[in-house]
DNA sequence: TTGCCCATGTAATACGTTACATGATTTC
DNA sequence: GAAATCATGTAACGTATTACATGGGCAA
């Protein structure tokens, strides 16, 4: 089993295996926890997720059953095999930039919105940024020492970006409504444009934003 | 149908008729074109995920089929009832803030690796940080006009942030080099730090640790 | 002994990806 | 008419979410 070939999509694997290497045995209920906590910022996943595969994961060898403790608690450590795959995923695998965020889909369909509505959603997304960058940096592991410092660092300068585009995004909208009024942002009754494609160039082009 | 009462996730549903609300009608291989170029900064689909989905819609009154075309084309433009429900969507959804990246995976998995490959595995983030970042700047969607500006603006400023962060994080890693020479950021064989959630503090922590 | 939280799990469903299948049109 | 590309679809699989089920321990 565990071929080391890694399948296509493996990262909660990834992540559990991580937990377990970095803060030592843990039961699927602490891990979940962690997920809470620790690791929010990178990915995130239910117990209902997390028990099955790490029974899976036991059966491939990547982790072990070190002891059990009162109702049915049990604890997992990694085993060797399992810390040389964190490794090599880490070292190998390029991670997909592939995208899927909601709040980047309202971000693109803003346009749709007049402006008033528009206004209302830009500072809901703003009050959503602000808070959870006040929670990443609240965290105590932001010094030099915490295990997720990195990824928190990542975290808290996405965060401000987002808070930046916010405020830029609401100085332009409300920077529209002193002069057009009724003209904000392809205001009211869409307007068919043609058809799609047309609007990013040609077929040549493809490449270019290949991701 | 179509309760109004959207789902917990309709996404997809909301890309697509985004994007014909904006663009105008479209084929489900148009749509499929779309995803890769103009929103592919806010979401992703593939053709197999989008056929299904706008006979879904259609059957759900959202989009309906305008016309027929040569080789089985189907023409679908969205219904005001579609147009409806993208805008409540968007004044009503608050966006989940779930974070579920790879990148940032590996960022939090970082010290698990000695500083030469950590500095390897940052080097090659930041790369791919930099060919994104260029493909969303190279767009003549920037300008003022464009539909997806908004969603544009924020991916470049989001791959900048995380451009900045590779480069001090190299700093970091290459500044520890210098002095502690083998002591890189939790070297070699890991060390067991007690348990989970201690880290983190809170309110449940007395439990984390339970036996 | 009732009620709450801890801790683990299963089942059903929804969402996404990969692989495969098909036919129509254009290009050589 | 062979090959490439356009355009649509189905099937199988893997991953993620929601809802439900269970039982132990503890405090009022």
């Amino acid at each position: 089993m565990s071929s080391l070939g890694y399948a296509v999509r493996m990262s909660l694997k990834i992540a559990l295996l991580g937990l377990l290497d970095a803060k030592g045995p843990a039961s699927g209920y602490d891990l979940a926890k962690a997920f809470e906590s620790s690791i929010s910022n990178a990915w995130q996943a239910g117990h209902t997720q997390i028990y099955p595969e790490l029974v899976k994961m036991a059966a491939d060898g990547l982790v072990a059953v070190e002891s059990e403790g009162a109702r049915n608690r049990k604890i997992y450590a990694i085993t060797p095999e399992g810390a040389r795959l964190v490794r090599s995923w880490l070292i190998e695998h390029q991670p997909t930039a592939a995208m899927r965020s909601e709040v980047a889909l309202q971000a693109f369909l803003l346009p749709l919105l007049d402006r008033e509505d528009a206004i209302e959603v830009v500072l809901r997304l703003r009050r959503q940024f602000s808070e959870r960058l006040a929670g990443l940096e609240c965290r105590p592991v932001v010094k030099a020492s915490g295990f997720g410092r990195y990824a928190l660092r990542l975290g808290i300068a996405q965060g401000r970006a987002a808070l930046d585009w916010a405020d830029d995004t609401l100085a332009e909208l409300r920077e529209a409504g002193r002069d057009g009024e009724g003209s904000p942002a392809e205001t009211g009754p869409r307007p068919p444009e043609a058809g799609l494609g047309a609007s990013e160039a040609g077929p040549g082009t493809s490449a270019a934003e290949g991701e």
